[in-house]
DNA sequence: GGCGTTCCTTCCGTTGGACGGAAGCGGTGT
DNA sequence: ACACCGCTTCCGTCCAACGGAAGGAACGCC
């Protein structure tokens, strides 16, 4: 599937081992650090690196190591499922961070996990494990719940037959488990994570639709669990994904305010 | 100075190339199109963009159209100046944006040009020609004039005797104007830029000191120009800009509070 | 001061991957 | 049915990418 599976290594995906070897831990490395990471040569890491740096996709800092630059920045500003998708969720969003002052998150489905997109946090709030632009296994959070509810029945499979990591005892950590949770996760249009990725989190999520009346995201409030019912939450965070939902053109959000989906 | 000045292409400036062929007018493009931007055979571009789809630099949308994939923007957030930046300051920025319900601007500058990398705008704000990501001229704007008087000195001497864009009939436009512009913000701390940009609008941007006492960036609020006085706005703006500081480590920004600096 | 280490940069002969014209394919409009 | 447009695949040519090696600069240790 991979450009390099048959050992066979071009240009092109030796620029984005290159991109690759930058992380959350190392965000500066010096082309020697670079050549490790990326295992490429010192002197052709080199050359491509001084490319990189020229276009703008990489930049040097004071001590002549290289950062992820602003140019290429500027570019990833156009991903319509990053950057375009945040600023119509983020008015939303502020009003949901208003309503509780507890964590809120906006995230998108990638393969069997979330990438968080935005994240707004109270200041002293609970430790926080997400990061805007990090990643996280889909099955235990409530944005994931919430996205691979409503993502293709063979992506569900492949999540459902696949491996589950645990984080902590109540974690979802079984597949007919999980393939319950996820036809409840539809059945109630919301999805609630318990204690399954700290003992002491709560989470309620729900999916944002697109123009095409998929499901392009999701929209969670992380809580501390004693002080909060999942109960109360739901509401808001119903409200907050079918306004982010009007907002990206999607025609269900514009139909009879909850009637169908509300469950009792 | 560029990788192809001398028409030797390499693949890596191919590349780039693709990607500059991204716009915020065009966020989708098929493979002719892209091949059509970037100046490439279409058999070229038909591989390497296949080579970016498949690592996730790019994606595909459904109409079988290629955007700008979620895995270069996962990468793009780490660069230091813009999404790290950006995280810092945001508590700050929301605490400008709730004082007066206006424009808030945080940007870098980058050659002569500012780079926005956060904007929060009143709902129903006056008309917005920013974008987060997006370029302006420096010498217009208030985030502009606050970066560009704190610049190297050869880079404002460019600035000084390049050609100055001129948007409305109060927009600085001749070199000695700037000269004297710039030595003003030094002097003040705050830049004001009112109605230089559009008739009826005002900024006042203060300049944002990094860990190494150096401006990094500068913040900046916009506000319509009948209602407000550029006065009122000064000290919330010079006390946002420090607390941006300190929360980077800037030295400067633990000194005396606004006695130096405070003329009058 | 001498020496080892580490990292950056440049050079250049070899070679294998990038190149792109051409042809085939599928969809759409007239 | 035909023309058009865009996507995809193929394959022989050739030149740009490659990377080992050597030189150079900076730092730290004995």
């Amino acid at each position: 599937m991979t450009a390099r599976d048959a050992g066979r290594p071009t240009v092109t995906s030796r620029v984005l081992d290159i991109l690759e070897a930058f992380s959350a831990e190392r965000t500066a490395l010096t082309i020697t650090q670079i050549s490790r990471r990326a295992g490429l040569p010192l002197s052709t890491a080199h050359r491509l690196v001084g490319e990189l740096a020229c276009w703008g996709a990489l930049e040097r800092d004071a001590g002549g190591g290289y950062r992820v630059g602003l140019r290429l920045w500027e570019v990833a500003a156009l991903a319509p499922r990053g950057p375009a998708l945040r600023e119509a969720a983020m008015p939303f969003l502020e009003d949901l961070y208003e309503a509780t002052h507890e964590n809120v998150h906006l995230a998108v489905l990638d393969g069997l996990e979330v990438v968080y997109i935005e994240r707004i946090s109270a200041r002293a709030a609970v430790h926080v494990f997400s990061r805007v632009g990090g990643r996280w296994p889909a099955h235990a959070t409530g944005v994931g719940l919430a996205l691979l509810a409503h993502a293709d029945t063979d992506l569900q499979e492949r999540a459902i037959t696949g491996p589950l990591r645990r984080f902590t005892g109540r974690t979802i950590a079984t597949g007919p488990e999980l393939r319950r949770v996820l036809a409840e996760v539809r059945r109630t249009g919301v999805a609630i994570s318990d204690g399954q990725v700290e003992t002491f989190a709560l989470s309620v999520g729900a999916p944002v639709y697109g123009p095409d009346d998929t499901v392009v995201a999701a929209v969670a409030i992380v809580v501390p669990t004693p002080g909060w019912e999942a109960r109360a939450l739901v509401p808001v965070v119903r409200a907050s994904a079918r306004g982010i939902s009007r907002a990206l053109g999607a025609p269900r959000a514009l139909r009879s305010p909850e009637t169908a989906l509300h469950n009792r």
